[in-house]
RNA sequence: GACUCCGUGGUCGAGAGAUCAGGCAGCAGACUGCAAAUCUGUAACACGCCCGUUCGAAUCGGGCCGGAGUCU
């Protein structure tokens, strides 16, 4: 039986992204499913830049507000309801595009998590990190680790409490240390075809910055007091997004506006850099030169090519 | 006009005779169920200009330029 194929569009943020994937859709009638760590969370779409109302009519967009903010998404549940995604559509015949710029997701995607078995144990996070939090904790739960795997306790740097915790949560659920693990899968069930978009370092910063601005002018501020009405914590995973996480120190009063509107854009700069970074890893993905007179054709030659099964 | 203070790499900012604090930006990297998160590494080889003191000055002295302030 024949994979099914998936295609995949990602690229920074700011990158056009989000047009391209509507013109490639409606040309060849494919369905778009959001790729997004951010936009799965309801009520945040200025901040997001998630496709508007008259865009999603244009082309139905799947996996978009499938969260409410007040709640914590992850990786595991993203992969989930994807692959449910997939099949189902599979099933009506149409095809889909994946788009957006969440690195862990599309690995995700295409290399099935080795250790996907190990879920987050809350209480245990909870504890550790108080320990964390403490005068000297941090060693504390460095040697903790090392005790139970020396060999990632040394690659780990004594600052990285999260994923300290997390080897050690993997260690402890499973019995074996986090270090021998089953590696990630190379193998999908599915076929992939991905396609990134890829600027000029500077013309991207220069996009980035002027969206920001945008962003502000379309009332990112009042979205985010919106949510903070309705109850969201500041502290939620959802506001600790680009842009929500800087506008709440401005409602708060502890910024003004300009310096909210200057620490998104550099965050946002400093994100994108870290997205190419984290893209660098993956194999086969063909990059499109996002400023070319050609840029559709060159999509489509990428995505739906001819690629040996 | 007199007096006082200040002038350090893209930027902010310590240093007060001989070895370039640090922050930010920039650049590079990591990443296995929090990822728009989290973490790590790093260049420049700079001291307003001129003259001097000194084995040796960004650091001391003099002059000049520029900025801030006090005074008649």
């Amino acid at each position: 039986m024949d994979k099914i194929v998936c295609r995949v569009l990602t690229g920074p943020t700011a990158s056009g992204k989000t047009e391209l994937s509507l013109i490639l859709a409606e040309r060849n009638g494919w369905e778009i499913a959001c790729m997004d760590s951010m936009q799965v969370y309801r009520g945040m779409d200025i901040g997001t830049a998630k496709p508007t109302e008259s865009e999603r009519k244009r082309v139905p967009h799947h996996l978009l507000d499938v969260c409410d903010p007040r709640d914590n998404f992850s990786v595991a549940a993203y992969r989930e309801m994807a692959e449910q995604l997939i099949r189902e559509k599979a099933r009506e015949g149409k095809e889909l595009l994946f788009v957006g710029g969440t690195g862990l997701y599309l690995q995700a995607l295409m290399h099935p998590l080795g250790m996907g078995a190990v879920p987050a144990n809350e209480e245990l996070r909870g504890e550790l990190n108080q320990l964390a939090e403490q005068p000297g904790g941090k060693e504390a739960l460095h040697q903790r680790l090392a005790f139970l795997d020396p060999e990632t306790a040394e690659r780990l740097p004594l600052n990285d409490v999260r994923r300290t915790i997390r080897a050690i949560e993997v260690s402890l659920a499973t019995g074996i240390p986090f270090s021998q693990q089953p590696p990630r899968e190379d193998a999908s069930e599915f076929e992939w075809r991905v396609a990134a978009m890829d600027w000029p370092r500077e013309q991207l910063y220069e996009r980035i910055n002027l969206r920001v601005g945008q962003m502000v002018h379309q009332g990112l501020a009042e979205e985010v007091q919106g949510l903070l009405r309705q109850g969201v914590s500041p502290k939620a995973q959802s506001m600790q997004a680009l842009g929500y996480k800087e506008m709440i120190l401005y409602l708060e009063g502890a910024w003004t506006l300009e310096k909210a509107i200057e620490e998104i854009q550099k965050g946002t700069r400093h994100y994108a850099k870290r997205q190419g970074t984290f893209l660098r890893r993956e194999k086969n993905v063909v990059y499109l030169d996002a400023g070319s007179e050609t840029l559709i054709a060159d999509a489509e030659g990428a995505l739906c090519g001819e690629t040996g099964k």
